[in-house]
Order: C-alpha cells, then structure tokens, then sequence
DNA sequence: ATCATAATGATAAATCATTATCATATTGTC
DNA sequence: GACAATATGATAATGATTTATCATTATGAT
C-alpha cells in the first residue's frame, strides 16, 4: 500500500501545481522557482522532499538526460521522448517515436528500451 | 595549432591503445582497470590527465548517457549511437540511424542533433 | 482552540566525480 | 650518463547536487 506524503501544505500544493502547469520535466531549482511565486519563501529542500515523496507515491517520475542532473515530471503519460533547447536548457516533451531501433542492434543483443533526445531551439528562443 | 601533450610516456600510450582495443567508450575507471593490465601502479589521476589531453588534442570525445558520467572513445568515428548493457553497464557502440526525427518536432522548433541509447543486454551477458 | 506530530527552512554534512598539489620518478636532449 | 623539465601517483581539495539535522511552524484530528 502507498502511504504517500501524510499532510498536504501550502508548499507541497504549489509543487505539484507548478509541475502540472509548466507540464514540462523541471530541475529542482525549476520547482523552486516557479513555486516560489505561490508560496514566497520556500526552501530548497522542501522542492528536494516533495519531489523524492512523489517518486516513491508513483506519481512523478526522473527524466535523466545526458550530462544533466535529473528532471522531473508528473507520472502517467504515455511513451514519449524529449527535446532539449541548446539555449534556454529548458526541456519540452515530444509526442511520437520512431519505434523501432531493432535494425541498429548487433546480432545476439537484445532490447528493453530506448531513449531519444533531440537539442536544438525551441519557440521561444527562435523568436 | 594543436599542442598535444609532450612525453610519450608508458602510461599515455596504455591509454591509448586500451581505447583502440576495446573499441567502446569508456569510463575513467575502465580506462584504468584495463590500462593496469599493461602499467601496473598507474593511477587515477593519470587517466584523468590524460583522458583531458587526449581531448584537447582532438583525439578523443566524450560520451554523455543519461544519468551516468561521461566516458571517453578515440575520434573520428562516423556518426553513431550507442547501446548500454542494464547488465554488466558496458557501453557499445551501433551502427546505423533512423536519421530523420523532424516529425517529432513541434512547430516552431528546430532541430541542430539528436542522440538515440538503446538499453538491454549485450551479447556476453545473455549467454 | 488545543495538542501531538509531521513539515518547513536554513544550513551543515554527505556524496561522488573531477581537479589541484607536491614530492618523486621518468623522459629525452645534450 | 647528467640534467632540466615534464609526468606520475597519492591524496587533499573542489564543485555540484542531494540529504541530514534541528529548532520552529503549520496541519488536522479532537
């Protein structure tokens, strides 16, 4: 059975809203950040509490990149991969999937999964 | 013009011919478990060292995966991804690409590079 | 409103990969 | 072979991220 965080406070409503909201895998410093505009004052290690809570709830999940520290992102949504902007660094999730890598495996190695990660500029920063 | 690092010296020319031989990117501590095979003694330090020169130099690049450290493989490789043992944790390299990822983009994005890992288990640990 | 206790915020401590330090050893030039 | 300078190995220091500590505050059940 899930126990899940015991209390719900002003910090940990904002947390999740925000990640609900931006709808985009944040950094913890992201979190805490964009909660810090619902609930002035919030510390670090509130955003770093919160967020291992809703690991071990099932309802967030660690997005790692390469060459980054982890992101997070609400759980539930279905296979998706991510897009990176090489100048805000902000991280977009991209629907679609080329499916198969099947082709590029050597003979007698086998798959469980896959990771896709493309980098460029995102909207914002093209404008 | 490129400086490249001065001394041919026993411990840089084990580094680098363990990176010839095992032909997949390695870590530091690879890099060192395998290059003591040839350098009894050699240390830490000198595989960072020289990791860091052979950079520099241009005949080496890093390799960045999701949530790990980066390791290091010989330049001038054609453009590849790379597949990553959930077993043993060694790195290989694949050939072949799906090339074009531009229907996953949103509009408004574009697109610069893209990295592919596959997961699962490689030859020797299936057997 | 009271109260037991979980949660918070500030910050010290822990972690882990990498880099700097420095005494000693090695290289390669003469 | 001698010598100046670079390289090495051991390990301390660093930097960045994450976790632990603890006094204080807020939650929610009564």
């Amino acid at each position: 059975m899930l126990r899940g965080m015991e209390r719900s406070t002003r910090q940990r409503k904002a947390i999740r809203e925000v990640m609900a909201e931006l709808d985009r895998p944040l950094s913890p410093n992201e979190v805490l950040e964009a909660a810090r505009h619902k609930v002035p004052g919030m510390g670090i290690a509130t955003v770093y509490r919160t967020l291992k809570g809703l690991l071990e709830e099932g309802s967030a999940v660690s997005v790692e990149l390469p060459g980054e520290a982890p992101r997070y992102e609400l759980a539930g949504k279905k296979h998706h991969h991510h897009f990176h902007c090489t100048l805000c660094g902000k991280v977009f999730e991209l629907e679609g999937c080329p499916g198969d890598f099947s082709f590029m495996l050597p003979k007698g190695f086998k798959t469980e999964k896959h990771e896709v990660v493309l980098y460029g500029r995102c909207l914002e920063c093209l404008k």
